[in-house]
RNA sequence: GUGGAUAUAGUUCAGGUGGUUAGAACGCCAGAUUGUGGCUCUGGAGGCCGUGGGUUCGAGUCCCACUAUCCACCCCA
């Protein structure tokens, strides 16, 4: 136990590390060309911010939370998802009287207790966007478009975005009592889940795989045949603007998303690769959450991307291969008696800029030059004896084998160059 | 939370029906004469065989429990 990390969670290793800051720094640059501004919440909150923000009737809120009391009494939740606390954070600031619309985005650790599956842990990482004020099916479509984009710059174009839309509160309520309706009368094809659902979310059965309720939802009613006017044509648009911006979709009234916020557009981003956690990323728009939170009503649409997914599906199409020099030089001293002059060169070296190591294992030259090639360093500045006296370094390129001798500050020159 | 599979060096894996000092490859370290990497050759270090019980004269091998990993369900990122 000592020696093993928690169930669900992982290490990310210096490789790791330079992998998933790649990602980040594109991430941040989408971001960031498309208006969005960093926000950092806190890992943990109050309960009843989820607990009113995601739904009491959500598998999130009613079984996967971590939740406890602190030495005060109070209970806090580590934070199950990225949208409550932003929404939180936004009106807590007043930063609905900030120029609109605001927009966000963030990287942030989540937590969820889940049994953990590829692709799927109890602390996970999430990219969000969240864009508050505005009711326009452009915003829809600019959240749907940012992540799209962001996927492509990655070099995943072959991903699939799912959209539909779950109508307003007014008419989702009447298709819930449809749907109702329908299934009550079908109970005996249902699934023991589905037949749970019924009471408590009878939207859910609609992603149920079992084949049974499959064949009963074929003759179901569909919620794109219940919006209102506003939400049909809300809809229209957003189908409208992807094509414009050039997004292929497909319209999927199978997705629901299990977070009870979200009003009219939902959307998946999902890959085949994935197994069964193929969402990489899922989002939508969600009217009521703002005011449902204590704050003015306010518009807004947002997603969450899984890091770890996105980074399972990179690393399987071989597209986080980072091979950098990860030295510009190593400083080769062929005796303990080089050292001090070696030292100066290699403080040298880090005060310019450069990244620069002296051997500090004791070992002989051979060993330093194979050490040098795997770190690996671009070039080996050797020192010995000769050097010394002559205020001239031998460089040699580990890339090509070949060297030179010159004078330090020529070295600095080549160093600067490439 | 439910069902199934798995657990042996740093890593990927071998170890028929239980029988002495548990192996390989890769990786790591060191050598192959005088100050030079990658290739090659040689040598070395490194494993209470996931943990704890049990059966047995004897368990890496059989049984049970626990833990963890993987897969599916559930759900989602």
């Amino acid at each position: 136990m000592l020696t093993k990390a928690p169930r669900g969670t992982r290490d990310l290793l210096p490789e790791d590390c330079a992998k998933w800051l790649h990602v980040e720094e594109l991430f941040r640059k989408i971001c960031e060309r498309f208006g969005y501004r960093e926000i950092r919440t806190p890992t943990f909150e109050h309960t009843e911010l989820f607990q009113r923000g995601i739904g009491e009737a959500t598998d999130i809120v009613e079984k996967e939370m971590y939740t406890f009391l602190d030495k005060s009494g109070r209970s806090i939740t580590l934070k199950p998802e990225g949208t409550a606390p932003v929404v939180r954070a936004f009106i807590e600031h007043k930063l609905f009287n900030e120029p609109l619309p605001a927009k966000f985005f963030y990287i942030s650790p989540c937590f969820r207790y889940e049994r953990p599956q590829a692709g799927r842990l109890r602390e996970f990482h999430q990219f969000g966007v969240e864009a508050f004020g505005s009711p326009s099916p452009s915003i829809d479509v600019e959240v749907i478009a940012l992540a799209v984009l962001f996927l492509e710059k990655l070099g995943l174009s072959q991903l699939k975005v799912h959209i539909n839309s779950l109508g307003c509160k007014r008419c989702r309520e009447d298709y819930k009592k449809r749907l109702n309706e329908f299934l009550n009368n079908k109970k005996e094809f249902l699934c023991e889940t589905c037949l749970v659902r019924l009471d408590r979310n009878p939207l859910r059965i609609l992603d149920c795989k079992n084949e049974g309720c499959r064949k009963v939802l074929e003759s179901a009613p569909v919620i794109l045949d219940f919006l209102c006017d506003d939400c049909r044509k809300h809809f229209e648009q957003v189908k409208k603007e992807l094509s414009a911006v050039g997004i292929k979709f497909e319209v999927d009234p199978g997705i629901v998303r299990g977070l009870d916020y979200y009003t009219k557009t939902v959307f998946e981003i999902i890959s085949e690769e994935l197994g069964a956690q193929s969402a990489v990323c899922g989002g939508g728009r969600y009217d009521d959450l703002i005011e449902e939170c204590g704050g003015p009503p306010t518009p807004a649409a947002g997603f969450g991307m899984g890091v770890e997914r996105l980074t399972l599906l990179l690393e399987s199409k071989g597209l986080l291969k980072i091979d950098s020099w990860a030295m510009d030089a190593f400083i080769a001293i062929a005796g303990e008696e080089q050292r001090e002059y070696g030292l100066r060169l290699l403080y040298d070296l880090r005060r310019d800029g450069f990244s620069a190591e002296i051997d500090v294992m004791g070992r002989s030259l051979k060993a330093q030059l194979k050490y040098a090639s795997k770190i690996p360093a671009k070039y080996v500045f050797i020192i010995g004896e000769e050097e010394v006296e002559t205020g001239k370094i031998t460089v040699k390129d580990l890339s090509t084998g070949l060297q030179e001798k010159m004078t330090f500050e020529e070295a600095k020159a080549l160093l600067k160059k490439r």
